[in-house]
DNA sequence: CTGAAAGCGCTTACAG
DNA sequence: CTGAAAGCGCTTACAG
């Protein structure tokens, strides 16, 4: 019996969240002070701001960030995602969670599938308030672009694109990739390359397929071809491979989208066509994701500087919510040529 | 001059968000009605809800989240992640994210990386007035089920744990894992397996050990070894097949505490100590990540039921959400044994 | 720097 | 079912 309004209590004590109100009390002050003290930017003496501290500690007072939110900052920042099949975004979005939790917000995360409406997407995060929004997709479709365009909100499209500049956005630069891999593989002495395409609608892969031809030719190569590859997975780049291997020009070096494609490529090539990587044909990737380097792939490819893309997003997001008449702005960041074992020396 | 007004105009009209009491005004009813009208549960008939929704829409009106959130439901599901460099959570993550929009709600995600406290991590995710909690760890460290406990928001730990039983925990049957394991080893032939460990104080690492151990013996195998293997990751299975093999007893099969070390394994094997597997060596892991079924692994394994895992998780989860008094309760789901190229036929 | 008071946008008893 | 009013927990001009 005792026992049991015993635990009615501890319920209700778990139960009843310590507000602003009772802190104020407790330390004899003004709510505002309350307030105050737990803003950083606010004119509060020390002294006070200790003693409000000192009552909230010992109350366990958190604030509400949901009530802060709604006349303050949400401290919330949206982070909308497409390619989640992709491994390379797996440590992106480890890097953006932590670097929006250092500066003291949140993340929410908003996955929008293929089904899924991206304007209505961009709507409902808005309707969090959220402080910001970091979109990573390798696609940029234009209703993204003019969803975004409409939000007050900024904005910053982690893309592998560039072409867009009423949206701040922060990419690589992929015509530079396309050329760094037209040279890797002119330089370990394949005569005939392939590139082998990402998803249709990706401008980073239209660009890498651009910046590569335009230094084969340069270099006077002219037996190139260009395949369509699918989407950026791994079954698209070993589907892609075989069919490429079917047409009667067959390329002694492939060139992929990105290096998921890539891996898939390979193991095509060496499982099911029985070919030698480097020797009989070169492979060359886009990312440097973890994988590239295991000891199976052993992958040449072109390294996208991503802790520095990852830092500028943030560096500009948080630019653009401090300061809401910045304008947008392009910011391209070089690649970088890594070359392992699946291209000839 | 008339254009500059026109601009300040449009950029007045983004700013502005409009509230329950303009579309109130605009369809003539009261502020409680426009509320009742978003509220799905709320009486409120049908031609009212209708006028609400015409006025609102011409207004472009989106309820605001945050301002619900402070009296009601938040809407946001925090989802705490630990692992974010093992590729078996992208899925993961991927799939919580969809439940949770199918839902209706949205996920508020907390990277807990190396240096963070999560006790810390778990109270401010509370801060957020998050509906509900969904933790993803390998290991489950008692001050987590603390703070857990602590809470009054439902939690649910998507654990490869089984253990406690303070706190809702949806995982696979590891020891049955471990049974598999030695299964699918002797059936191939093996007769000196060795199992790899995962991080120590992983549950999920003792309780595959333990059921491996335990059928091997069963079926009268005596000629077993355990090694610490690490973190889960590549490298750490890599390092871990390499020190193994500078033992006077040398294994002729490795049973990976996870996919990941398994792959690292392999290529240690193959690459590096010029093994041929499966002939000279077995490997076996678990998970059955996406690169497992890859060419270059082709890796047999214990594959968890992930998507059964995670629509548990998501059910418990919201049950909880629905009737705070339903008490805790752990829920165990079966393994699958996936035979591939990384074990003798 | 500090406090009293109004307000943020929405919800929810309370009457009718 | 509907509306007027109080309230959620916090912030922010406005005075002092």
């Amino acid at each position: 019996m005792s026992k049991q309004i015993q635990d009615e209590s501890t319920q209700i004590q778990k139960k009843r969240k310590v507000t602003v109100v009772e802190v104020a009390e407790a330390a004899g002050v003004s709510v505002s002070a309350v307030s105050r003290a737990f803003n950083p930017e606010a004119s509060i003496s020390l002294p006070l701001r200790e003693k409000v501290f000192k009552a909230a500690a010992s109350l366990n007072y958190k604030p509400n960030r949901l009530a802060r939110g709604i006349k303050s900052r949400s401290s919330l920042v949206g982070i909308l995602m497409t390619d989640f099949n992709n491994p390379f975004y797996l440590p992106i979005l480890s890097r953006f969670t932590t670097e929006i939790q250092r500066r003291n917000c949140h993340s929410l995360l908003i996955h929008v599938d293929g089904d899924m409406d991206i304007q209505a997407a961009v709507e409902l995060v808005m309707e969090y308030n959220v402080d910001g929004l970091i979109i990573t997709s390798a696609t940029l479709p234009q209703p993204l672009v003019d969803a975004c365009r409409s939000q007050n909100t900024p904005v910053v499209i982690f893309g592998r694109d560039s072409s867009e500049n009423s949206v701040t956005i922060v990419s690589c630069d992929n015509v530079l990739a396309g050329n760094m891999a037209a040279d890797m593989l002119l330089d370990a002495g394949y005569l005939k390359p392939a590139f082998v395409a990402g998803p249709i609608g990706t401008s980073a892969t239209l660009d890498r397929q651009r910046g590569f031809i335009a230094r084969l030719m340069e270099r006077g190569c002219q037996e190139w071809q260009v395949v369509e590859g699918g989407e950026f997975s791994y079954d698209a780049g070993f589907d892609a491979t075989l069919r490429v291997f079917q047409h009667t020009e067959k390329p002694d070096a492939l060139f992929f989208a990105d290096d998921i494609m890539a891996c898939g490529g390979m193991d095509a090539l060496r499982y099911e066509l029985g070919f030698r990587v480097p020797e009989d044909v070169g492979v060359v990737g886009v990312d440097d994701i973890r994988l590239a380097k295991s000891r199976s792939y052993n992958l040449s490819t072109i390294r996208q500087p991503n802790e520095q893309m990852i830092q500028s997003s943030i560096d500009a997001l948080f630019e653009h919510i401090s300061d809401s008449n910045l304008p947008p702005r392009s910011i391209t960041l070089p690649c970088e040529a890594v070359v392992r074992g699946s291209t000839k020396k």
